[in-house]
DNA sequence: GTGCATTTTTTGTGTACACACATTTTGATT
DNA sequence: AATCAAAATGTGTGTACACAAAAAATGCAC
């Protein structure tokens, strides 16, 4: 079928309102299958969402706030994601050396280890796209989005 | 800026994994303002999600097993999202004649005031989109997520 | 009809996250 | 020095979700 049952009933709607609930839709199913890929590690989106972070300071210290700033979901208790993290040992925290109010969070050994581990299986599960996906099918919908992304504070 | 501060790091990727970090963060975007704008009424947006597919239905009864089957997120918790709703007197749970195991839900009409009011709130913010989104690009971006969401079981 | 598997819904239990408020610590301003 | 602002944390509450199990009703094989 072309279209999920879910949205069956919005089929009177506008392209845009389509679009609007296409993305729901799909970000819930992405969503659900990250969760599904990354419980046997105990790792959650949210908390993956900061390890892939930090993977790409490539252990340069990074604030607490900076974090927040470039999560999926800014409004997500970055502390708290942190501390789970920190419990299982795969973050530390570290005084700022330049500004003691702020707190840099940086990747340990294992850490490393796991986010790189995790992060092949989200390369491969994330490569799958391409079979679906073409090349500049894929540019466009972005610029869709983005249009409406940067419309937003 | 043309790509939002939480993806700038990944410009690197293919842009099929870009367009995925781009729908999760889209996403999450709309839900935040989805979020906002019910919360005055005291309604998440996966409390309205069934208000509204109950509004769709028109006044008959639908199963509780059919609303699961439509919910964007169909590993909801049905059950205790429409207690929910019977809390605040929206809904109400009758016995379905035909299938005594069945349980029919129905708006109330203090619930259906409330959806009519809310599904205005909501129309008036998506026909925003039409501002920021062509009418044949929203098609096209509906066409490539659904490409993906049809391989999902 | 009786027994048994299946469907549908509800409930118990535990986990994770969002949100709001207050508090602490440090830095900046005057 | 005093005050104000910023960053992070502590604490509590509400919500959503997963998994398991129970209860009730149905349908089917025999």
């Amino acid at each position: 079928m072309k279209t999920p049952q879910a949205l069956q009933m919005t089929s009177f709607a506008s392209p845009q309102q389509q679009l609007a609930l296409t993305v729901l839709y799909t970000a819930s199913q992405m969503l659900n299958r990250h969760r599904t890929l990354l419980k046997p590690h105990g790792i959650t989106p949210e908390q993956f969402n900061i390890l892939r972070i930090l993977r790409g300071q490539k252990s340069n210290p990074i604030a607490l706030r900076d974090i927040s700033g470039r999560m999926i979901d800014r409004n997500s208790n970055t502390s708290r994601l942190i501390d789970k993290l920190v419990d299982k040992h795969l973050v530390r925290r570290e005084a700022c050396p330049e500004d003691r109010r702020r707190v840099d969070i940086l990747l340990t050994e294992k850490g490393a280890q796991l986010t790189e581990e995790l992060a092949n299986i989200m390369d491969a599960e994330m490569s799958m796209l391409q079979d679906v996906w073409s090349h500049t099918d894929a540019k466009k919908a972005i610029d869709t989005l983005d249009d409406w992304n940067e419309t937003q504070t």
